[in-house]
DNA sequence: TGGCCGCAATTGTGATCACAATAACAACCG
DNA sequence: CGGTTGTTATTGTGATCACAATTGCGGCCA
């Protein structure tokens, strides 16, 4: 499979280039997003590899973009440079699980108060939406599915703050938490999960900023304990081949 | 003058890289420390133009490092990447000085707290010849020596923490203000400056945990209001050319 | 059979080139 | 003299090559 689309020999660019094209975004932007998406619900495990070449050929691009798209997700620290200057998605240890337990308390509940008042009718349309895709990913033992909606379900509600600063280090932290996340539920399932953003949704409703910080300060440390738990009941805290 | 070191033509490396060479990190590594010792020193001024050849020929390079930097820098949102593709320092907004704050009140006094148990008479020594340092950079009108002095007494606090997932977090959001706080010292000077760091080191050396908290807050928001303020008294809060 | 050495493959890094898009500037026309 | 247009220079992007370092594996020797 070769790794230049078409005929294109030395430095030629296609530009609406292989596979699904939205207009007019770089390639790497596009590699990141790809790669970021696929963290985020799951498709990484911890301690697995990645390597340029590999994402490159996987997505049909020549290996410059996928270095930039990795570079950034390094800094964003949802990816690892060794010394070896191997790259490889982060295994979780127990100090940089607490430290994101309180990083996700302290930045959230915050997000979440801001956005309340810009949260419009149709947007909370969508939000309730999103947790019912959410109960059914669930109910169907779907783990990347059940990751992907609580992500979109989260970040429905932060994007409305208008804080972008805030919410670039929230994503950051979510990048973080999202391998391990899959791990533990690849283990020991998604029954144990409790639903605790009715409350969210309906403290939004109500335009109650104080509850809706509650719900999703609550919802953090149930879905935080119950991971660090399960975890907890593995000796060492990760290690997946 | 020309970009390649010596004799190389084609792809030769040349291992002890240009200028002063500390062994064995890549050169977009070192590319990337000193930007960001710059940013951090107020080197840059907010909406000053970044172009990746310019980097280049003044680091004696080839552009390919300087792309991986800046790509790693505009994700720690230190730089920013406009919809023109050029990159330049970011301008400072009331809303994002705002949420730096929040940031900065929510993550540092529990570093420091969390520092606290780990911080040797070594250590401590060294915190009070930094904060002496500031002291005589502050009197030399030394803005850029001050704001070095600022960020590593407060650096190296935080780094006996061993959490370096808030550290990281904290690191960016430092990177996000300096260009601008070099901005409002370069009108205002550091005149009005109160040290309030004197009260930190006398915290730690009782080993009073709260009462370096509070000190470490309160250092936060008397800086951060100066800073505020001043920017007040000018219409729009930034824009230098 | 077990441990060590050496060869081959893989990987990140840096250099260089080509290209498209944007910006900067100059000349021109009204 | 002001606004517009055409040209030129600059900039980020992507491709490709070369290279050093590391890894992985196979065979060799004890």
């Amino acid at each position: 499979m070769k790794m230049t689309n078409e005929t294109s020999s030395k430095g030629k660019r296609v530009t609406a280039a292989a596979g699904a094209a939205s207009a007019s975004v770089s390639t790497h932007e596009r590699v990141y997003r790809i790669l970021r998406q696929r963290i985020l619900a799951g498709g990484f495990l911890p301690g697995r590899p990645v390597t340029l070449r590999g994402i490159a050929m996987q997505l049909h691009v020549s290996p410059m973009p996928v270095r930039e798209a990795v570079r950034r997700l390094i800094a964003e620290r949802a990816l690892d440079m060794h010394d070896n200057r191997r790259v490889s998605v982060p295994e979780m240890t127990a100090e940089k699980f607490e430290q994101i337990v309180f990083a996700r308390r302290s930045l959230e509940p915050e997000l979440a108060m801001r956005a309340l008042p810009h949260i419009s009718a149709a947007k909370l349309a969508e939000i309730d939406a999103l947790d019912e895709g959410i109960d059914r990913a669930m109910a169907s033992g779907d783990i990347e599915g059940y990751m992907r909606g609580n992500h979109a379900f989260h970040f429905a509600i932060y994007e409305q703050a208008r804080s972008d600063t805030l919410l670039a280090l929230t994503e950051s932290v979510w990048l973080q938490f999202a391998p391990f996340m899959r791990l533990v539920y690849g283990r020991f399932g998604t029954a144990k999960l409790i639903d605790q953003h009715v409350r969210a949704r309906e403290a939004i409703r109500r335009h109650d900023a104080d509850q809706l910080a509650v719900a999703i300060g609550e919802d953090i440390m149930q879905g935080m304990r119950i991971i660090g738990d399960a975890a907890l009941q593995t000796e060492t805290i990760a290690h997946a081949t």
